[in-house]
DNA sequence: CTCCTTAGTGAAAGCGGTTTCATTACCGTT
DNA sequence: AACGGTAATGAAACCGCTTTCACTAAGGAG
């Protein structure tokens, strides 16, 4: 606060307001050395009358690093990106960082400097990463800055992180498929150039051939197709892919945005989901249970919320919540997939009339999760 | 960055690097003072070699500000705040701004005193606020902070924002269900008390009641009901409302997350929509083009733009993006909607097959439009 | 040829904290 | 009674940068 005279209240203030040095108030805001009863309960009595709160980049030039978070993500508007925030968010809240965050967006080759750039520069208690994969000049420059660094969604032998096995991801969703009596079944993923360097699209394709090779069903070279990530991109390809002579009887895309292309497409081109056309997705987002759609569910929040705790874990500070499990991948089944050419009552029927009849199953592909490996503290 | 050495390389580094004083390499770093070309070319030099970055704590500690742009917003999760956010954050990233991000959860309480407090502690360049109302406190912190602020979904007479005719867009919405024939029409939104004092949904029913009235309709009391925000909460409303003897043929929902509350209730109550319910909601934000929702579209992805464009303004920073004009509140007709009783097409079809088919109709009724007023910057 | 500007630069004083170091007072020990 | 140890506190240095101030050198005006 400030007094009505402008200039905020310094510990200065406060000390003389308390008859004591400016170190003893440190020292009593800051608990780190003994203080005489009487004088700490003045020097309280000063900051509360003076509403004193100190200067957050005094004290963090002082001490060579803030009580600052840095988050760092790619384009935050993407939901799964949202939710991991959001449940990051919700743990921070409760402790005393504050929360800088850095949208990387596009120019992925700037990318690579700014990261390690704006870590040194802001000087963070901690970093979280989320989607982005770190290249060895980010692992240098954390590794230089000696600040504890928490990956979500992005694959490190360095830095503790949740992983879930986006192979077995792919491959739960294709057997899905193929146990509805699919053969013709297609993958639309991101492009994987493109990426921000995350596997996650590129893994699930992998589950994806696998369940393919295990089940002995041919994989398409027409059928695999990848583009830059969202929902217009993905209708694109899937358009494409249904303009052919043979079409896929069933996709599978990547993650629910790119879902809701196919599903897009599906409707311009007169096909029926999923009566004619099965669709399967990833992530299980909000929109997915509100759009019927089936998909493999992966804990966005869960993983936010983890991030943040064992990021405080690290910072030595004692939590009162606990570290929630995280959940294994699991499949929901709603209404954008079916049995192959059964000629079942016409499916089209779905989101209005059966919103969110869910049917959760939990594969026998358990999913795979990193174990917490700790990083050294700065100092 | 830092030498292998360990430490930063810190002005003192350069300078010496460069056979300059300390001050030298500031003003090259700053423009702040004429310096010969020579001795800034070494300057420059010496940073690159030396791979420079200035500390943001200690500049910011010596120029009493941070070159930091605080965001303020209740529950990052909800996805009209996302997208207002990640229209900010598009505009901030091309200026020397970092984001820092308070999401004020809950405690509406608690959120009074911490508004103030946070704002003064990290002396950011400027504030951004979004969708919350600042109370005479949060005016005079800021005022006091001497700090530009800019409000995005906030009513304020002191600070400038964007602000939509929700009133206009709630009548906008109950016109087009009269225009279908219907006069039984409910309205579902946020509790008023717990609202972080945003009036938008209150508005929005006065919107209602303003239309109703003008059509001679009567507003029954259990035709209007509000709770807290979300999803479930505006589902079990929608249940009881539809369980009335006499249920609404048609409801307008505060915002599309509670239309979807809506559309949920009707399932599980096994009403048809559109044809035996009609729904509209509010935003248009992405998945209610996914439903097939009839809503009340309001451009948040801009509101956001222009927040950061103006707030750049207000920090002196030519800017090269033009100021993007606000787009009038529109209503866009999908299939949720349909005229009363019409016994046609039994549309459940919504969603799968009918994504997307939205016809946009842009109302008479304009949106209004505060108008900019800049406020003096700081000293 | 003086006098006044202005360009160019460094010394030094902050900005508001933290931390080391020194000092004093008060213990309980031998 | 002299001594080592700890509690309690203040003086001073320092964190890395900005800014004021003072000073010198070089032009331009009179």
């Amino acid at each position: 606060m400030e007094g009505s005279t402008g200039r905020p209240v310094t510990m200065a203030h406060v000390a003389l307001d308390a008859g004591v040095s400016i170190p003893t108030v440190s020292r009593v805001i800051n608990g780190s050395a003994p203080v005489a009863p009487d004088t700490r309960l003045s020097v309280l009595r000063a900051i509360e009358h003076l509403g004193y709160h100190p200067n957050p980049m005094a004290r963090g030039l002082s001490r060579g690093y803030s009580d600052t978070v840095l988050v760092i993500l790619p384009h935050i508007t993407e939901p799964s990106a949202t939710l991991r925030l959001g449940g990051l968010i919700g743990v921070l809240r409760t402790s005393p960082y504050e929360l800088h965050l850095v949208d990387l967006e596009r120019p992925v080759t700037e990318r690579v400097r700014q990261v390690g750039e704006i870590v040194l520069r802001n000087r963070p208690a901690g970093v979280v990463v989320i989607s982005m994969s770190l290249d060895e000049r980010d692992h240098q420059a954390f590794h230089d800055a000696g600040v504890p660094v928490v990956l979500v969604d992005s694959p490190s032998d360095e830095f503790p992180a949740d992983t879930v096995d986006d192979v077995a991801g792919g491959e739960m969703a294709t057997r899905h498929l193929i146990a509805l009596g699919h053969r013709r079944i297609g993958f639309i993923g991101d492009r994987e150039e493109t990426t921000v360097g995350i596997p996650a699209s590129a893994d699930r394709r992998r589950g994806y051939q696998r369940a393919m090779a295990a089940a002995r069903l041919e994989v398409r070279p027409d059928y695999v197709r990848t583009a830059p990530h969202g929902t217009e991109t993905a209708a694109e390809l899937a358009e494409q892919m249904l303009a052919l002579t043979e079409p896929p009887s069933a996709i599978f895309a990547a993650s629910d945005i790119q879902a809701f292309g196919v599903l897009t497409a599906a409707r311009s081109a007169r096909v029926r989901v999923p009566d004619q056309l099965s669709v399967i997705g990833f992530d299980d987002i909000f929109a997915a249970s509100l759009m019927g759609l089936t998909t493999v569910r992966q804990p966005l929040e869960v993983s936010g919320r983890r991030a943040g705790l064992r990021l405080l874990q690290m910072l030595r500070h004692t939590i009162e919540e606990q570290m929630p499990e995280l959940p294994p991948l699991e499949l929901v089944v709603r209404n954008s997939t079916a049995p192959v050419l059964t000629a079942q009552e016409p499916l089209s029927t779905v989101s209005f009339e059966a919103l969110d009849m869910a049917t959760k199953v939990s594969s026998s592909l358990t999913s795979a999760v990193r174990q917490d490996q700790l990083v050294p503290r700065r100092k």
